[in-house]
DNA sequence: CTACGACTTAAAGTACGCTTTAAGTCAAGC
DNA sequence: GCTTGACTTAAAGCGTACTTTAAGTCGTAG
């Protein structure tokens, strides 16, 4: 018989075969053809996962790894929604890169700095809070 | 009366008034004083706050984010343990920023290919696996 | 024939981060 | 005195993304 069981693209991809089923309950992959009743994959699954595993890795919701993937699938008419979402996301992910890169600064500069408090301390609220600060006594 | 009420710091940190309390039960923030009953708060606690919410919004969870603001306490002695958290956590986000970055590159190069499935397009998954692609017929 | 392991389903359970609800308290304005 | 609005508490509810459970099916090994 050709194709993988479940449990054989669980264990290459690296996940429990009950997210593969959850993932096909909600739509994120295609129904698996069934042989005996049971699922049997093709490797072209594997990329998928991949793509899924990235998506959920990067924030993405099950909503919208649905209409990632599914704006993918060649006879989709609403290539035009599936491209506001992509756009919509490229900001968002731009945004989150930038919240990841200030709190990297908060964690580096906390090595550095002797403040009691850290929201008393200049350098980890620096690129946080772009305002005059009160000039206390900090020990950055 | 001095201080503000919880609504007040509520609006002037954009955020629900019951977020608040969860975070004071939870333990983000020291129980906050009560003057017949009602929480009042000095201005410090708007800083805290500001940095509550942006461990939130770089993927900490409530349990890093204490752990990350009582090791700021002075007078708290695992220093050493809150370190290993903060490089733990380095390491994390530069992770996270790389699976970001990738994510991104997945997106913008959607907009340029013409792959039918996008587990098949190589620009999309350049960056995922490094192995030798199977050189099918890709259209990026 | 039977036992085993891997699979199937639907439904319930879990962890996280809050929000909502219910029932009550308090100070101020009418 | 009474109403109003903002507050208090504990407890229940919610959405997301799965996992676990229960009860059953299937193919192979012994």
């Amino acid at each position: 018989m050709s194709g993988m069981s479940i449990g054989e693209v669980a264990r290459r991809a690296g996940i429990a075969p009950s997210a593969i089923r959850y993932y096909e309950q909600v739509g994120l992959l295609p129904p698996a053809a069934r042989h005996n009743g049971r699922r049997r994959y093709a490797a072209a699954i594997l990329g998928r996962l991949r793509i899924v595993q990235l998506a959920r890795d990067a924030g993405f919701t099950i909503a919208e790894t649905r209409t990632f993937l599914t704006g993918f699938s060649a006879g989709t008419p609403p290539v035009a929604r599936w491209r506001a979402l992509a756009t919509h996301k490229l900001a968002q992910i731009d945004a989150q890169l930038l919240r990841f890169a200030q709190m990297r600064q908060v964690l580096e500069s906390s090595f550095r700095c002797r403040c009691p408090r850290i929201e008393d301390c200049e350098q980890a609220m620096a690129r946080q809070t772009p305002r005059t600060r009160p000039a206390g006594s900090p020990r950055c």
